[in-house]
DNA sequence: CATATGACCTTCC
DNA sequence: AGGAAGGCCATAT
């Protein structure tokens, strides 16, 4: 195996987040024991086969709470609405209610 | 083939 | 308390 394995663990912890959770990238990166490879769970989603590989990418958010713009399905809009979809609560600032729906192992 | 950048977070000053 | 820099692996050019 490959150190590229760092992919599929990653979204094996993306795959774990129940729906109407979500997770933030150094939490999944923590999860993985590599709480420095923060940056590449997000390359890991870019490169993620998508919800369809069971990586609902849309549920991890930045460790604020913020979503990610310009990068995400179509925009931090959509995947805003899809998580409210899911029962997620967001705040008045535009950000997720971390405090609520943070995914806790 | 080598260089540069990247959905980020943590820690130090 | 706030601001700044670093760090890591992979992908892309």
């Amino acid at each position: 195996m490959t150190d590229g394995d760092f992919f599929q663990r990653a979204y094996n912890i993306v795959r774990q987040v129940p729906k109407g959770r979500v997770a933030t990238y150094g939490q999944v990166a923590r999860m993985m024991g590599e709480p420095r490879k923060a940056r590449y769970v997000g390359f890991a989603m870019h490169s993620s086969p998508g919800m369809k590989g069971g990586v609902p990418c849309h549920r991890i958010v930045f460790a604020d709470g913020s979503l990610a713009p310009g990068f995400a399905f179509g925009g931090a809009d959509e995947q805003q609405r899809m998580l409210e979809a899911e029962g997620v609560g967001f705040l008045p600032n535009g950000k997720v209610d971390l405090r609520q729906y943070l995914w806790e192992a």
